[in-house]
RNA sequence: GCCUCGGUGGCGGAAUUGGUAGACGCGCUGGAUUCAAAAUCCAGUUCUUUCGGGAGUGUGGGUUCGAUUCCCACCCGAGGUACCA
């Protein structure tokens, strides 16, 4: 019988389906595991090969946890809102639902086939308003949350009113907008209803706020820095202004310092902690505030360096900067309005990345040094960003590489203010022991010291104060976007009003247009039934607005991030009608004991769903203040794009050996026409593509050589390859022990399907244990030494390789295993058995049909991982550890039967003479070449 | 630009703590089996060589008895860079 690999994996994915093996159960006396992958956006290219790799990783992982004796929930769902659909949408008018349900069965067929041990009961999808009901739900927890600094936590806000009806708000120390007014409990009480709502977004952690953001006038939408390319969107090539709008924020700055904190406790790589640590960027230093001249307003700036005040030649503003208006003087109105215009176009990104062109303009200000009165320069540069600290540099040129740079550029002065070091070729920006000069009362003294004096005297003279600096923005909540969850807010005038929680899910309306209205609006601009009457708390059409009782409801949605920021506890409960998630589940599964998903979410879904997971553990809604205590990253498999090389201006393709001096434009094509010789099938080609149909193809050796390049696996690139192929021909478990082969699971690599054959080779191969010329072999015998040596070598192998997921090794050490069993002949249930269950984790098709076909009536799932006895290894050698100066140099590997003193005796002599004996070691000693002292335990 | 990661044979990769570099697989070469092919099995396969050896883990330095592994500088590639998900 041959292994037959279509009907067998048919068989027991029905199998499963049917009798819901991988059903979690949320009551248990089994200690509890959750598995937990990132779902996916369901894109309308399907899941290719990439998508995989970390499902079939996390799956090994709760297959592994399962045999261990785990409850394991191990779920899946879909991320469904997103751009791709709605732009879908604008283009063919279909509704993105839709679009979204297609991509999602698809995704769903697609996922079936390989095998994953998913609880399929427990399927959540954002866009559903049955989770998005949820979602927004939380929304309305963080708008009536403040962020209390005396607690340290997030606390209701009808707390906060209870103390300004008390004390007013000059002893409540909060993250609050800096602007917020002070007042006692009577002026409070005094204030009218608007007036305390205004002053209550000042606290809420969501809020309304203006902020800047891009806007394409032409496109009538705001764009992602990532849409604009040279300052010009990259649809259409329109050009994009900046704008403020008045938007909902998220105090995410509040929880900086614990979002920091707590990356301590996490097991997560080191590097992903690095990227959120310097994602949120705290930095210590000082806040100096200027006065200028002839302005009563003062400069405020955010220095990490407050020692090198002294060496302050000029400041530069950001030209989004408040000040830049008020202070310009009608001789530089021109060019700094020239300057503006010119920056307005480029985003963040572009500003920072271009250090070689230096640019900037002079305002025509001073401002006045806080110690020495002297008058310094105010300028504007682009290299300083709005969004950053307060917008404005005090400009150290000795101090600061940029800021020398500057300088030199404008040739503004520079004041050397380290003794001793020569700032000739740049500036010195160590925070070493070198001591100030020209720095008046802080002449002598090194950085640290300068830095604690100047504080004092900053505080002393009220100009200025110790500061601690983010880097961390708050979270912009507001998209102009239809596809998204709808804000569940309405309007009266100005003041935003929660709807009754009891009215949720707040569903999108229908529209006739998916894109923004005439006027400016958001797409939800266009619903007709989008009001809230008040009084019979129901939704309404726009026309019977009267801001009376009928008002407009907030035409935002959400971003892409918000039902990502949760999904993980919605899954523990996910059939609940009636809250987020019951308390029964949440204190039984508690946290994710094993998250698995890309890196490229490091700063941003893996911190949003820090911040919402913190705020609902101080509210009282979840048990733990991290989520995941456990993350892995699996790489990206890229595709292997390939390209044909046309002649400029010409219908002439030169195969790659001939572009060589001739100017020509690569083409992507489809990565199927090529074989693995990356040679191209024109016939293929010619009927894939009109523009190929006529034009001539150059060849080398009768054959059209392609170029090859690794990139992202994308639709447009002509280089994804889907995972269908693969089950088709090879099959599931081969597939999935074919990812695991193919490197690190954490690495980055481009797929390659060449090497899948040897994967196969391998599945059949143990078939053949199984059966040999069509006759079942297994014996009854007991297994010789050797047989059991080799199945404990692979169990200890095995075990340990999970153990620190090199899920790679695995697989070669499986496919040594059975080499050796096939030498050896050996058929034995007594080996075959364990091997089985050591395998099904990785190819649980072909394991559970072989299981059953031994005779067993119950899933293998259910078997216990097989534990290693290190009795049956045989040993003949054992390893010695030696040292050398007390650290652990080498091992010495050594007969068995040799006592401590001979080793001794041996070791003592190769001391001497091991530089030179690599050839002459006895047979039973490995030694490796280098100094020999003492030997260890 | 900035942050993070990576670079080892023809290819994917192994080397777990600084100790015999190249496990395992692909490909390739030769052989067995076969009328033949497929499939399967066996042997070989880093490069170079005057067959003694020599070189070798992106490049250049450094630490060390010893470096793929640690440090410094650089080159190349990938991800992120706040409205893609």
């Amino acid at each position: 019988m041959d292994y037959d690999f279509r009907k067998i994996e048919k068989k027991w994915q029905d199998h499963w389906a049917v009798h819901k093996t991988f059903k979690a159960h949320n009551r248990s006396d089994l200690p509890k595991y959750y598995v937990l992958d990132m779902f996916p956006y369901p894109s309308g290219a399907g899941l290719h090969v990439g998508h995989p790799l970390g499902y079939i990783a996390s799956d090994i992982i709760a297959r592994y946890k399962r045999h261990s004796g785990f409850n394991v929930l191990h779920p899946q769902g879909y991320d469904s809102f997103g751009l791709p659909a709605e732009q879908y949408a604008i283009q063919t008018g279909q509704h993105p639902s839709k679009t979204t349900t297609a991509n999602i069965n698809r995704y769903r067929q697609q996922l079936d086939r390989m095998g994953f041990s998913f609880d399929w009961d427990r399927e959540v999808r954002t866009s559903e308003p049955e989770y998005y009901r949820w979602t927004q739900w939380i929304f309305l927890k963080l708008f009536d949350a403040y962020y209390d600094l005396d607690a340290d936590k997030a606390v209701p806000v009808s707390q906060l009113i209870d103390r300004f009806e008390k004390e007013g708000n000059l002893k409540v120390k909060a993250h609050c907008d800096k602007d917020t007014p002070v007042f006692d409990a009577h002026q409070w009480k005094a204030f009218d209803g608007d007036e305390k709502q205004k002053i209550l977004l000042f606290y809420r952690l969501t809020y309304l706020s203006d902020t800047e953001v891009n806007w394409c006038p032409a496109l009538g939408t705001v764009l992602a820095n990532d849409e604009i390319v040279n300052g010009v969107s990259e649809r259409g090539g329109h050009p994009v202004t900046k704008k403020k709008m008045r938007q909902w924020s998220m105090r995410i700055g509040a929880y900086a310092n614990r979002l920091l904190k707590g990356l301590d406790s996490l097991d997560w790589t080191d590097s992903l902690k690095e990227m959120q640590r310097n994602w949120i960027g705290k930095s210590e230093g000082a806040s100096i505030y200027f006065d200028l001249e002839h302005h009563s307003e003062k400069l405020e700036v955010y220095t990490t360096r407050p020692d090198t005040v002294f060496g302050v030649t000029y400041m530069t503003l950001a030209p989004e900067h408040e000040l830049v208006e008020k202070i310009t003087t009608p001789e530089q109105q021109n060019a700094v309005d020239q300057y503006i215009k010119q920056i307005a176009g480029k985003s963040d990104r572009e500003r920072q990345a271009d250090v070689k062109s230096i640019s900037g303009v002079f305002t025509g200000a001073h401002a006045l040094h806080p110690f020495t009165g002297a008058p310094i320069p105010i300028w504007i540069g682009e290299y300083v960003l709005a969004g950053y600290g307060t917008g404005a540099v005090m400009a150290v040129p000795s101090g600061d590489q940029r800021d020398f740079d500057f300088a030199t550029h404008f040739k503004l002065p520079i004041i050397n203010i380290f003794e001793g070091i020569d700032i000739s070729e740049g500036a010195y920006t160590e925070k070493g022991n070198v001591k100030l000069t020209q720095s008046g009362f802080l002449d002598g003294l090194d950085f640290k010291a300068a830095r604690d004096r100047v504080i004092v005297e900053l505080e002393s003279k009220n100009c200025g104060k110790g500061a601690v600096n983010f880097r961390l923005r708050d979270a912009i909540f507001s998209r102009q976007r239809y596809w998204g969850e709808p804000i569940p807010m309405y309007f009266k005038g100005e003041i935003p009003f929660p709807l009754p929680e009891k009215h949720l899910p707040l569903a999108l309306p229908e529209v006739e247009k998916y894109l923004p209205t005439e006027d400016g609006k958001p797409p939800l601009g266009n619903a007709k039934v989008w009001a809230w009457d008040e009084t019979h708390e129901k939704l309404v059409s726009v026309d019977r607005i009267d801001q009376k009782t009928v008002f407009p409801l907030e035409l935002n949605t959400m971003p892409g991030w918000a039902g990502s920021s949760w999904y993980f506890n919605r899954y523990m409960d996910a059939d609940n009608q009636n809250e987020w998630v019951g308390s029964e589940a949440l204190s039984y599964w508690k946290d994710v004991d094993f998250y698995m998903g890309g890196s490229e979410h490091a700063t941003g879904h893996l911190l949003y769903s820090r911040f919402w997971h913190k705020v609902l553990f101080d509210l009282g809604y979840v048990p733990t203040e991290e989520y995941a205590k456990k993350l892995v990253n699996q790489g990206m498999i890229l595709g292997n794009s390939a390209f044909v090389y046309r002649k400029k201006g010409t219908r002439t393709f030169l195969s790659k050996g001939l572009i060589v001096g001739q100017s020509v434009e690569p083409i992507h094509v489809d990565v199927s026409l090529v074989n693995a010789y990356d040679e191209l099938d024109l016939e293929a080609a010619k009927n894939w593509q009109k523009d190929f149909k006529q034009a001539e193809f150059v060849l080398e050796g009768g054959k059209y050589i392609v170029g090859r390049e690794v990139e992202k696996m994308s639709k447009s690139k002509y280089n994804v390859v889907n995972p269908d192929e693969i089950c088709d021909t090879y099959g599931a478990d081969t597939l999935r022990l074919y990812e695991m082969f193919l490197g690190p699971i954490e690495q980055d690599k481009p797929w390659n399907t060449a090497g899948i054959t040897g994967v196969h080779n391998f599945l059949k191969k143990f078939w053949r244990l199984f059966y040999q010329q069509d006759q079942w072999s297994v014996t009854e015998n007991e297994p010789n030494a050797e047989s059991l040596k080799i199945l404990h070598q692979t169990i200890k192998k095995i075990t340990d390789d999970i153990g620190r997921l090199s899920f790679n090794t695995c697989v070669s050490t499986f496919m040594i295993c059975i080499n050796e069993l096939t030498t050896l002949k050996c058929s034995s249930r007594s080996v075959l058995e364990p091997l089985l269950i050591l395998l099904s984790p990785f190819a649980p098709h072909f394991c559970e049909e072989l299981w059953h076909q031994l005779g067993h009536n119950k899933s293998i799932e259910l078997e216990p991982f097989p534990i290693f006895d290190p009795s049956k290894l045989m040993e003949k050698t054992k390893e010695y550890p030696v040292s050398f100066n007390g650290k652990m140099r080498f091992t010495l590997e050594l007969s068995l039967d040799l006592g401590v003193d001979q080793i001794k005796e041996i070791v003592m002599q190769e001391q001497r003479t091991v530089d030179h004996m690599k050839g002459d070691v006895p047979k039973n000693i490995i030694v490796v070449p280098g100094k020999i002292i003492n030997i260890v335990s």
